[in-house]
DNA sequence: TATGAATGAGCATTCATTCAT
DNA sequence: AATGAATGAATGCTCATTCAT
């Protein structure tokens, strides 16, 4: 029973020593050699614990996507607007974490088109966000059906588009204009909704 | 009495034929090999007009975007709101040009940790974009100085926030869908702007 | 527990082997392909030892002159001008260890243009030999400080003279007549050194 | 007729370039496209003087012993003795010309492994100076025979040796040191061949 | 004659992967 | 479980060479 711990842990260890070197040095650098040794361990030992690179690749973007899940229910106890809030927050490059994520990510992205598996878990971890915002909306009773989906997805391009903005170009975009924007955006949607 | 070649023209036949090697098999399959069969020559002839793979990469980069810009200015007789509207939908991957646009844009994001050129130019070309907006909505009176930087940040928001969702989810976005979201957001954002 | 391996022993053979493809095959043949074949090995086997190939050229030149070095220093037992002819004789291509040597150096010397570390191998390769000339100079009482320092460079002059007619005219200069005319010319100077 | 003058010179040019970039950048830098540039023409212009780059290598060596010669003809005027003395001297490498005819010499010397005719114009060209200078010791009157064949052969180790230990530590030996020792060593000859 | 575009084999090197220990 | 030696295919790149102009 110890033993399965370890090796989640240990391969908690790995996926996280891939994401430091993906977002330090971009993916091309990312390389077994390179984040065996980001994890003080060898090449060798990578393999016990995934059985190629792809693997360790999709771990690694399913991890990243796992980590922010998590942070977003812990506000389990929150109200909805504030989970709304928070959970849109969650997506902006604010934090070392955050903006690890969004490296991640978009490597991801770029490996997509020759990734069947990743481009799937992509398109899931999408729609698991777009239907966790959607019961949020209807929750907060701003709309429903149809309308809240909708709702749901223009939260969802506010917040990754000013987060793709500020991934392009971060020094126009410190953690606090990122944060004022997407305030200032939620605020209007919440209100034209709260209005109808 | 050499061959004569139009360099410029042989240089956009590589480029383009590594944005289809990229859009088609991703990042990491992009090879010198593979992108000289794509283009129909060997590995030697790309050297001749490129002195690496990262330069190739980087000019792949700046013809994707030289052409998204090259095509948002053939509009220039239109009004403004409609030059708007079409900029703006420029950045949505509703065919297959703009679809490629926007994965060697994240290809090139992927890389750029690794690569300042293409950090920069990254950078530059969002910087350029947002110019041109906060012109754009100052001409059509929406709101000027700051406000207007906030507007054109908004709808660059609106925008990529949809194309990023239309490219992890491609089924769920087919360019319709990509274009109504796009202006009914952006309707509401000319509205509230008029109001003011 | 992985696999154990004396590296030193490895090394010597990578280096040996990189000897033996110079000395059959002329310097521009010994690519990393052909010196792993040589040695029993694959290319990749190669970059476990050298970082690349100048430092296995490097190695290889020095690995050379620690033999020589090694095969003179076995005669600590002998007289002193004993060990002065046999120093000198180790500089004949008279084996086929000794003309590899030279083929070895020879390389090393076509390629210290292009290689500062070389370069200052081979100098100081030379200077260790005349100072250890010197020494023996000295300890026989044939000369002392300038003196024996031009004794020691007209020794070697002498050896290193024959030695590259050898090179170039293997056909002429069988191993009796360089140690013949080595010994004649040697003797001259022994014999005018007791002169004086 | 002028024709074939501009060929020979043509030749000679790009002979000459080669023997630069042997002697500033070593062998492994001296290819085809640098050599080109150096002489001033493009790689496609080698090929109309030579079929291939070892016919270019093996003229330019041969190119530069014609020049070492051609230096030593000059003297036809001269007593024996300087003609034997300035012969030697032109082994030495005391100024640009010499030294780069020796680092085109040992170029071509560890190629001669690869290259049977570059070996035999290496061995043809030792034998040519080794019976130019039994010639002028025999007019001399120093030797005959046999005797005479030893003394050349004594002679030219003696230069060779100096020019290797130079070629090899050259802040160790300007050229006032190597002429020197060069002096010092054939006036001991001289002398020793005059009391016989 | 001379160009320089184009070739394609060959290079050093990198890398994911395997496997004996 | 973990090592690290070894593999060998693949990569980016170089280069002598060819050839249409």
């Amino acid at each position: 029973m110890p033993r399965i711990v370890d090796v989640d842990v240990r391969r908690a260890e790995l996926t996280d020593a891939t994401a430091r070197v993906i977002a330090r040095s971009g993916i091309e650098a990312a390389t077994m050699r390179e984040i065996a040794a980001e994890a003080g361990w060898t090449t060798g030992a990578l393999t016990h614990y995934f059985a190629d690179k792809r693997e360790l690749l999709l771990a690694t973007f399913q991890s990243s996507l796992a980590a922010r899940r998590s942070r977003r229910d812990e506000l389990v106890d929150a109200s909805t607007i504030e989970r709304l809030r928070a959970s849109l927050n969650g997506a902006l490059p604010i934090d070392d974490d955050r903006r690890r994520h969004w490296l991640v990510t978009l490597a991801a992205c770029s490996h997509a088109s020759g990734s069947r598996p990743l481009a799937d878990a992509q398109r899931d971890a999408y729609r698991e966000f777009r239907d966790y915002l959607i019961v949020l909306v209807e929750e907060a009773g701003l709309a429903t059906g149809t309308d809240a989906r909708h709702i749901a997805e223009q939260l969802i391009a506010m917040a990754d588009g000013i987060a793709i903005q500020a991934m392009f170009d971060p020094d126009s975009w410190p953690a606090g204009r990122q944060q004022g924007a997407l305030d200032a955006q939620l605020d209007a949607v919440l209100d034209s909704a709260a209005v109808r």
